[in-house]
DNA sequence: CGACACATGTAACACGTTACATGATTTG
DNA sequence: CAAATCATGTAACGTGTTACATGTGTCG
């Protein structure tokens, strides 16, 4: 949904064509997170399909702009007011590799878990590069993106180190838990 | 990739039947994320479909088994020893959601973010709740996925006190960033 | 018996994403 | 002029995910 609302989220402050959603995308995101230009046209079609914007004349250039309808506002606000549950999140891929690792006979977790921090650490570090680069330029908006970023990634490396001491207590290998009770979700999994 | 490659791992130690792996899947990562069964069909289906993974006849209770391939297994030693990069990320919703909200007008910024805060701080309560009853029942690899995610909500709460007091100095609002130059990604965005 | 877990599938959809085709306009 | 940027689109794919149909076996 991100891409989704973050297109419809531009038309809060008037119409615009096609093109310009991707400039004004990247800008608003401090240019990390690139978007590829037919997705913008793709992601538009779907967003008129559903009603929540409108092609609404052409602009003096003769392009076609769309605006935002009711219903789209609508959708926005409840956007902006929600907020992100735990069903909304995307599986972590990397929580998934490294304990399938651990349980997987014949894998060197330690060795997955020192090449996943090597690189985490590389992240971490262009990052904090970019970070400097965008705060000279008094990009905001980029500066708090990257600010993002490597805080997630420190939680990361703080967590791959937690795992590797773990599994080391374990003796390199964690036990395949045998049909153990699942627990209940701290809330419902509703549709995502 | 997360549900594909995660099955997949499941055939390293033996061929297995659809239904089973549902369950060892659920188990290995300790009951958090379920899956649908319906899922571990269409998923054992396009695994199959690639060559990874092939039917190996029945077994005694009749059930077909499928098992890995040498491309299976080859695949499955890559997915482990190559670290998630920044480009197999998915796109960080929280943060598109911010950004756009601190540079819409008309949004209440802090009330945005206060609303997440309290969501993802219910959130860790609600983890570190059930990573108590992991821990007692002796699920190591339950406890470090909810470990995993209370990591990650640690960094969010930090970040989201950094966005309020950011947005609170300069007034409630960001600027919209006019035209800005796209800073470099780190690494070059491949295939996803 | 009836509920529930086990079990197998299929059809359909949403999103993200890319590759490709095509043309106008700008600028070194 | 040639290259780059602006601009619009479309076809196609991959993965995640759900809803639904359908049946067997087990246990209170």
């Amino acid at each position: 949904m991100s891409v989704k609302f973050g297109l419809l989220a531009l038309f809060a402050d008037g119409p615009k064509y096609g093109y310009q959603l991707r400039t004004e995308f990247e800008a608003r995101t401090g240019g990390t997170w690139p978007v590829n230009v037919g997705q913008i046209y793709t992601t538009l079609e779907r967003l008129e399909r559903d009603g929540l914007v409108a092609a609404e004349g052409t602009n003096d250039e003769g392009r076609v702009v769309y605006g935002m309808t009711e219903p789209g506002r609508a959708a926005l606000d409840t956007w902006f007011s929600t907020p992100v549950a735990d069903t909304d999140r995307p599986r972590n891929e990397l929580a998934i590799k490294l304990l399938m690792a651990a349980t997987t006979p014949g894998v060197d977790v330690t060795s997955v878990v020192r090449r996943q921090r090597t690189e985490s650490v590389r992240l971490m570090r262009d990052y904090t590069t970019l970070r400097r680069a965008a705060d000279e330029v008094d990009d905001v908006a980029g500066v708090l993106l990257l600010d993002s970023l490597v805080f997630a990634l420190e939680g990361e490396v703080r967590w791959l180190d937690h795992v590797e001491s773990t599994v080391l207590r374990r003796g390199g290998r964690l036990p395949a838990p045998t049909r153990s009770r699942r627990a209940a979700r701290p809330t419902e999994r509703h549709a995502r």
